[in-house]
Parts: C-alpha cells; sequence; structure tokens
DNA sequence: AATAAAAATTGATGTAGATCAATAAAAACG
DNA sequence: CGTTTTTATTGATCTACATCAATTTTTATT
C-alpha cells in the first residue's frame, strides 16, 4: 500500500483520504509463474500495477512469441487498446515468476474519474507519459539492430540481468543468432583492452 | 469553429459554454508553405489544430530528414514530449503549403484543465488516443518494408495521393528506390491481369 | 511550349541481419 | 550429484533492402 500510494503521488498530491479511496478500489491478485494476466483475443478488463515479480507484454505471431515489454514491480501493464475499446487484445500479458498484482477493474476506474478530478487527471497523466515513452522507443525502431542493442543496454540494464537474452532479441526485433553476434562484437573488444 | 466544436464533442459532451470556453482560449495562426511550426531544439509551446493544409512532422538527422508523420486537417499535432516537459523538441513541424491552425498554448491548456474537469477528461482521452493509435503503428514498424507498405495503401489511402512517394518512404523507413521497387513488384501484376 | 527542377524509376552491387544446423554453456531438476 | 532442458554461441549460407549512379517521368516556372 505505502508503494503504491508513494508511486500515485508521483503523479498527482493526493490528500490522504484520494490515496486511500483509490488504493481500496484496488484488488490484490496473485499469479503463478506462467500464469496469464491476460490472453490474446479476450477482452483487456483490467488495468494492472504491479507489487511483485515479472510479465511480459507479448503477441502470439504464427508459432513463435513476439515480446513487446517486460514489466515488474510499480510498473502498470494492461492492453490499453483493448481495456478502453473493450476490443479483443491483441497481445497477452503472462507472469514470469511469481506475480502479485493490484487490480483495477474498467468500472473501478471509470467510476473513479467520474468521482473527482484528480483521479482524471492522474489518468491524464498516465496516458501522456505512455504516449511520450511509446514516442521515444519509436525513434530506436529505425536505427540498426546494433544501435538498438547498445541503446537498450544504455536505458534499460536491469533488464539485462533480469531477463534471457533471447527475450531481449525479441524486444529489439533481432534474432538471437543475431544479438549473441552484436554482443561478441560489442563487449569482447573492451575486455580484451583490460 | 464549426469544426473544431463538431471535433471536441467527438470525445467529450460538452455544453455549448464549455466549447465556446475551450474555442475562445485558442489562436487562428497561419503558416505559409515551407514555414515551421516548431523547430527541433527549440521548445514546444503550443498545440495545434489544423484546420487547413498539411504538416510534417520530422526529424533531422545528418543532412536528411526522417518524416515521423503528416497532418492535415482536423488533426492535432505537437511534440507532445517537448510540450509537457518544455524540454527541447526532437522532431520540427513545417507546413507543406498553405496552413491555417488553432493554438493551444501550454498555460491556457493547463488553465482550461483547472477550469473544469471536463477539459481534463478531453485531455485524457486525448493522450489514451494517441497512445492507442501509436502502439498500434509500432506492430507495423516489425514487419518487412513490403507489409509495411502495403498495410499503409490499405490503412491511409489519402495519404498516397496526398503526398511525394519520397515522403511515404521517409514514413516507412525504406529507400525511395526499394519503395518504388515494392510498387511495381505490388501494382504492375494487377493491372496486367486486367 | 520550352526549360528547369523535383520526383520516380531502373540497374548494378554491397551488406546487415535472417535462416538453418550444429555445438557449447548454463540452468533446472530428480 | 549427474542428467535433462533451456539458453547461448558459432559457422555457413541466403535474402531483403541499402547504396550509388544513371535515366526517365512528372511537376513547376518563365
Amino acid at each position: 500500500m505505502k508503494n503504491f500510494i508513494n508511486h500515485i503521488r508521483q503523479f498527482v498530491n493526493f490528500t490522504d483520504d484520494e490515496a486511500a479511496a483509490f488504493y481500496n478500489v484496488m484488488t490484490e491478485v496473485h499469479f503463478k509463474k506462467g500464469a496469464h494476466l491476460l490472453e490474446q483475443g479476450s477482452i483487456c478488463g483490467q488495468v494492472y500495477f504491479i507489487t511483485k515479480g515479472t510479465v511480459i507484454y507479448f503477441m502470439k505471431q504464427d508459432d513463435s512469441e513476439i515480446i513487446n515489454e517486460v514489466f515488474f514491480e510499480n510498473c502498470w501493464v494492461t492492453e490499453y487498446g483493448s481495456f478502453l475499446a473493450k476490443s479483443p487484445a491483441t497481445k497477452s500479458i503472462r507472469a514470469m515468476d511469481e506475480v502479485t498484482v493490484l487490480a483495477l477493474s474498467y468500472n473501478n476506474m471509470q467510476q473513479l474519474y467520474s468521482k473527482a478530478q484528480c483521479y482524471e487527471r492522474f489518468g491524464r497523466l498516465m496516458a501522456e507519459n505512455l504516449f511520450v515513452t511509446h514516442e521515444r522507443a519509436m525513434i530506436h525502431m529505425r536505427k540498426s539492430a546494433e544501435e538498438r542493442y547498445l541503446m537498450f543496454a544504455k536505458e534499460r540494464p536491469e533488464l539485462l540481468q533480469r531477463i534471457p537474452q533471447y527475450m531481449i532479441a525479441s524486444m529489439l526485433n533481432i534474432t538471437p543468432e543475431a544479438l549473441s553476434r552484436i554482443r561478441r562484437r560489442a563487449i569482447k573488444p573492451v575486455r580484451q583492452a583490460q
């Protein structure tokens, strides 16, 4: 609860009552490793705030899985398009380990929005943040595989530790083989120089 | 004015007074062909609602220009990251022809948000829409050049008429030469079959 | 209409990164 | 532990698309 309230106060200066009311409409849910928070094709009815564990946000394509993002503690995750339009999700969300979330349902969210402007402002700021982050990420997609990896390694070093390399490759839209070669080229020269 | 009010009412059910108050903080501005609505490096202080003409949203890179988007009548355009954080813009916006916009300044926007929840809701819905549209576009970036073009031609046929092919190539992150070849492969077979 | 400028096409060649196949290394597990 | 499974590395080859250079076509300008 403390973490959650600290988190939301980074965006909006909620009073104790407002923050508590927010927290109170969230439901704690646990997911075992491998369980799905959302299945592609179903309608996403919840926004999740992760309090423990790691989830992947991915798309099934043919027989493989394309990983779009990895989220962990103090991140929000949902398929916003599906959630807002009540349309079938084009992505899935899966727990990579033991995951605990605070879930906010569509109805509860709309009720918060109707209740007071502070919640609406929070929603606006979250969406703005999402968009700006996403637009920045889009710039990287136009670069070479090597540049994408180097940028990623610089901006999100914690993820390199946290998830297997083939998932990073998938996020970067390159093959595991190509990423392995990029790392050899990028890292080995530094080691040799020591 | 009619167009603008119709537009904003697609998102929020503004009363006549609310809509008029919104319209009244917008300033009409004209740009000549080639003029900049925003220059990379400067701070973006306005959100523009285009009432006439076409603008490109692009990035300078080395000596060339990478076109990220093209906007025209009844579209909003801004560098949201720069606008929100008052940080230097990483993109520029340029008029492709005679352009008329309704400009909303940062301060006026914040005042609207403070004035009533309906404006804040509008801001939230706009940001949500932007994000969802953008996330959908991201899916395409992982596809082949040919798939990107075919998808684009299907989803935005009006743009094919409206801007030169080399700009479409830039938006799709492929060279004009490659796009020309893709089109030959994709279009000619159909014509031959007639 | 004639000329100039901008945009699109075509060909030749190069290369980043994909794909396929075979180990090797690391992690998970009885 | 050793054994199985998962993940990462390496090599050989292939291909989509880039790059460079030369026309051709289209559009704008006088």
